[in-house]
DNA sequence: ATCATCCGTGTAATCGATTCCACGGCGTCG
DNA sequence: CGACGCCGTGGAATCGATTACACGGATGAT
């Protein structure tokens, strides 16, 4: 693969001056200019972004580790926060930590190897000590849907607490009295806050919500399943099933169909992120939508001007809720906007 | 950041030294590497992946470059292939090309640029001048899922055909005569080939495809809505549509819905690719199950035999049909295993 | 005792870019 | 007319690793 002295040859010019033609730097004649340009394109020159790297230190690439690639939300989250980036002149590396924490300390520690410029991180739990550590080492660093208490670095993320105060009022005016929730990992800030928004929310109107309703699971398929199997194998069992994502509803709902129910006139169910499929699920999937592709651009551009010098800021946006037919009633057939 | 030769000189020893201890070389005495192993303990050490590829002339990445995203199938695969280059030794850089060729391009110039050691692509489109010059530069490359003819790399894929035949009898079985199909771009390998087999099949029962029954689109849900709106629109309307993957069958399902009918009973629908979702949409959908992990293996193992200097193999996997209600009938519900 | 070999180590070249500094030529200004 | 400054350019240092080569000392064979 040719070099920049191989153009260099051919232009009968130094190094130097490819360079800064390159670079568009000022001070190059047009003549030589000219025939740089012209090099190049005889020569099919591509500068070499490993040795630019290394001399500038830096790479021009975004880190991202997501804590599931198969859960829609977060796959959506990477494409515009792909698409943001690459609008504000950064590749974005992905790495996916499959909510194991030990996945994504290795995929934190390659990208930190690789000099990344910076590192877009919604955490699978809430201690890592080289997360900590890697915020403190001064890389720039920006959380995003998930984050971690104590670690000062600016959070972009959607407030669900407005539309699960809805959603409870929702359940409340169809009549239900015993919701039930499948929550995140108690580690994961999206684990706790989606419950107390929820507890709360029940506590205004008087509700209580006791622990047999609270499904301790990882925001994946098949824990969301054997909770909801916990929850169904009470003496009373929740006329209400809220999935802290979308992914847990899928195995809630695995777990209701496994048991020969049927929603919503046996249990209601309803989740948390919203997704295209829930519009054709059997029923449709009464759900909270975030603004998830206001959050990514939120999100690449805090840390970009975090990376460029300026001073970055946290996001929150609000989330809002979208009636289907899973918890019974009329519904207007609301789509998620997209 | 801590260097080599703050490490060295932390240990009283030579880079070269250093070095060798990294990289395991034989030839160090055991006081030394314990010296190293202290220093670069003491210092959090970590190797300059940059500087290191830019001596070695490799990554140990590959460059990853899928049709979209948003397609759980593909998300699905780069979850595999990432696993398995990761057990290999690999880091994987994925690039999201949106169905839309100049952005493949953009990407896969991008992967190249920074030198990746081999290039798995799924094309979004057959002609890209870029990807033949890239193949005939002797970067190691390997097509997974689509490919383009006269290009000479290994592919790896899953073979529709025995599976689209048994979908064509099944709907015969079931009464149906006038098949419709929602294809991918002509461009595609995948775009044609299953739309040949359905052909195929449909012509050894005695059934013909006329072209108003091909509904052209472009493996994204929009493009199936528009092609199933058509079919709709005709004179007399298919009995069944094949979607020829699951992003088209969520725009048919759409459509389908947005005109008031009912699956199966006014028409009915298959889909290549199954994903879990497809148990819980109303009705399930029948579909043709790809075995993705199997063929993200087979595609990291035949890229790294290549890139490793071993000789690659082209793979072929058969893909199967999961019946479900979508078209009628009593089904056995079987789950797409996982 | 002598010489060849091997082992552990260090010095320095190298990868492919960017960029500081020096230098020659030319225009401008006093 | 001489000095100064600017412009375009090239030489060479640099980024942080790997590795070829050289070297000194120990070991073993003859």
């Amino acid at each position: 693969m040719a070099g920049i002295k191989d153009v260099a040859a051919e232009a009968g010019v130094s190094v130097a001056t490819v360079s800064r033609v390159l670079n568009s730097h000022p001070s190059v004649s047009e003549e030589a200019r000219a025939r740089v340009l012209a090099a190049v394109e005889a020569l099919g020159y591509r500068p070499n972004a490993v040795a630019r790297s290394l001399r500038t230190a830096q790479t021009r690439t975004l880190g991202l580790v997501i804590s599931d690639v198969l859960n829609p939300y977060f796959t959506e989250l990477a494409r515009f926060v792909e698409e943001e980036a690459r609008a504000l002149g950064y590749s974005v590396i992905i790495g996916n930590a499959d909510e194991r924490p030990e996945l994504q300390d290795h995929h934190i520690r390659t990208l930190i190897d690789r000099r990344i410029d910076g590192l877009l991180v919604s955490p699978a739990d809430g201690g890592s000590p080289l997360l900590r550590e890697v915020a403190l080492s001064g890389t720039p660093m920006v959380f995003a849907d998930r984050w971690i208490p104590g670690i000062d670095v600016p959070v972009v993320r959607a407030d669900g607490t407005g539309a699960v105060k809805d959603l409870v009022a929702h359940l409340h005016r169809l009549g239900h009295r015993r919701l039930a929730i499948i929550a995140g990992p108690a580690a994961t800030t999206t684990g706790n806050e989606r419950v107390e928004a929820f507890r709360d929310a029940m506590r205004e109107l008087g509700l209580a919500l006791p622990d047999a309703h609270i499904g301790q699971a990882h925001f994946q398929a098949a824990s969301g399943r054997r909770a909801t199997e916990r929850f169904l194998a009470l003496p009373e069992p929740p006329e209400v099933v809220f999935a802290a994502d979308n992914l847990m509803a899928l195995g809630a709902l695995d777990a209701i169909r496994a048991h020969g129910l049927r929603v919503p006139d046996d249990i209601a169910l309803a989740a948390f992120d919203d997704i295209p499929w829930f519009v054709h699920t059997d029923p449709p999937i009464t759900a909270i939508a975030q603004p998830t592709a206001d959050l990514a651009r939120a999100a690449v551009r805090a840390l970009a001007d975090r990376i460029e010098g300026r001073t970055p800021q946290s996001v929150t946006l609000p989330a809002r809720l979208v009636v289907r037919r899973s918890c019974g009633g009329a519904a207007t057939d609301q789509r998620s906007d997209r």
